[in-house]
DNA sequence: CTTCGTTCGTTATAATAATCACAGGGCGAC
DNA sequence: GTCGCCCTGTGATTATTATAACGAACGAAG
């Protein structure tokens, strides 16, 4: 059975296979910006924090950071707050971010190149172990520090199957995204990172996580002309009153 | 008075001044997919659709889209559906897609680059109209088709407001993003897409989109791991159990 | 040893969002 | 015309998510 992703990765309900814990999703989602921060908490050499202090940096509420916390247990003290360094630890290890993930990325145009070479990735516990791209002359290419070559996108289900690789991150042309998220199913892939502008139809087992630039500021727009529709000054010189 | 912008853009409750509005957010952030699922149906011939074929596209259901568009009007005819043309204009409209949008860049490394040059931006009702970096050695240069300048970021603030951009895009290292969000905002800038991996605080009144690739692989493999932790085949052909 | 201020974990409550379900409009067939 | 089917828009309902509130733990100070 096959469901299509959700929209934009928002609050949609997840009917989807893979998020049928008692966990909440949004609880998921939250957990990474938790840890980063308090990442940057511990660099700052601070030792331990209240859940309000950190709500403040997250922007969110103490309750619920306190609450988050509690779906997996009692991590900090009464009177003294959360330990940063082991709060971080233990975010990570629900989050399995202390191992090495592999991940196959597909389609290396402008995107897929910006993408393999962007400084968060290479920091990141996430690592590149496959690059394909459909267009013949790229094949080939050696790519990066481990010296990778770009394969052509028929040997996607071969290889990272093969590999054993879980994520797939999906950068190709939007007509070509359908057809690049089934070959990486095929392959066994079950996380897919989707820059593509399409809605994806997985199978409820997959995980999808939409980028889209586009969207985002297409919603924002929603907001901005209730202030700013009569005039809008370019750069011109001129004042365009419609 | 600061608010820090919500957690990667997901379900919270915006408490932010931009969206107090009747209508919920996470309805106005559906919009866009629908405005181009429609493009898509009307580009391969279809006229009109019923909000149950369209849910199936989209990966939501009939009663969501149905009360999604509810908020704005009445678009369909029963027993017929929408007309895609039609429905497509009318959310171009509530979203004011049917003007450019002049968007400045903050940050003109790898991303600021990619950015630049994607083909999705390009495309769309958005325009980059001045880029901004602080890294003097990229001052000057000269930038696509319009030949834009690339001008220190000192001038955000003037020039921005001086044109009267409205929407910031911040492509800077994670280090640098506050100080980038506050001086756009200076300039006036009342929407931003943030791709730095940090929680930006902004006035109430400005509205922000977090792009977090990472987070977003990071909430993954927390259902990953709940099948593919014991056995995890490297690319080296042998298996590491842990 | 007791008191006090602090802060967690959790239960209860409120707010939001999604879904159900159905009345009624619209259209084609006959 | 009227029957039957399809499909919208929306009130009612349910599910989910966030917030509030508070008892109990901790530690410092006297």
């Amino acid at each position: 059975m096959t469901s299509s992703a959700n929209i934009a990765n928002t609050t949609n309900t997840p009917i989807t296979a893979f998020a049928d814990s008692e966990i909440p999703e949004v609880v998921i989602r939250r957990l990474p910006i938790y840890a980063r921060t308090l990442d940057t908490l511990l660099s700052q050499g601070i030792g331990n924090i209240s859940s309000n202090d950190l709500a403040d940096q997250i922007g969110v509420t103490a309750a619920q950071i306190r609450r988050d916390l509690s779906y997996f247990g009692r991590f900090g003290k009464q009177g003294k707050g959360y330990d940063i360094a082991m709060l971080g630890a233990e975010i990570r290890r629900i989050l399995n971010l202390n191992q090495h993930w592999d991940v196959a990325l597909v389609g290396f145009g402008h995107l897929g190149q910006a993408i393999a070479r962007y400084r968060g990735f290479l920091e990141s516990n996430f690592h590149i172990a496959a690059i394909f791209d459909d267009d013949s002359s790229k094949i080939g290419w050696r790519v990066g520090a481990d010296g990778l070559d770009v394969l052509p996108d028929e040997q996607i289900a071969e290889v990272v199957s093969q590999r054993g690789i879980k994520i797939g991150i999906i950068a190709v042309p939007a007509h070509a995204a359908q057809k690049t998220a089934e070959m990486l199913v095929a392959g066994q892939v079950v996380a897919l990172l989707n820059y593509a502008p399409v809605v994806l139809q997985v199978p409820d087992s997959v995980c999808v996580r939409d980028i889209d630039p586009i969207a985002m500021l297409q919603s924002m727009t929603y907001y901005l002309d209730k202030t700013y529709h009569h005039v809008h000054a370019h750069s011109n010189g001129f004042v365009d009153d419609d």
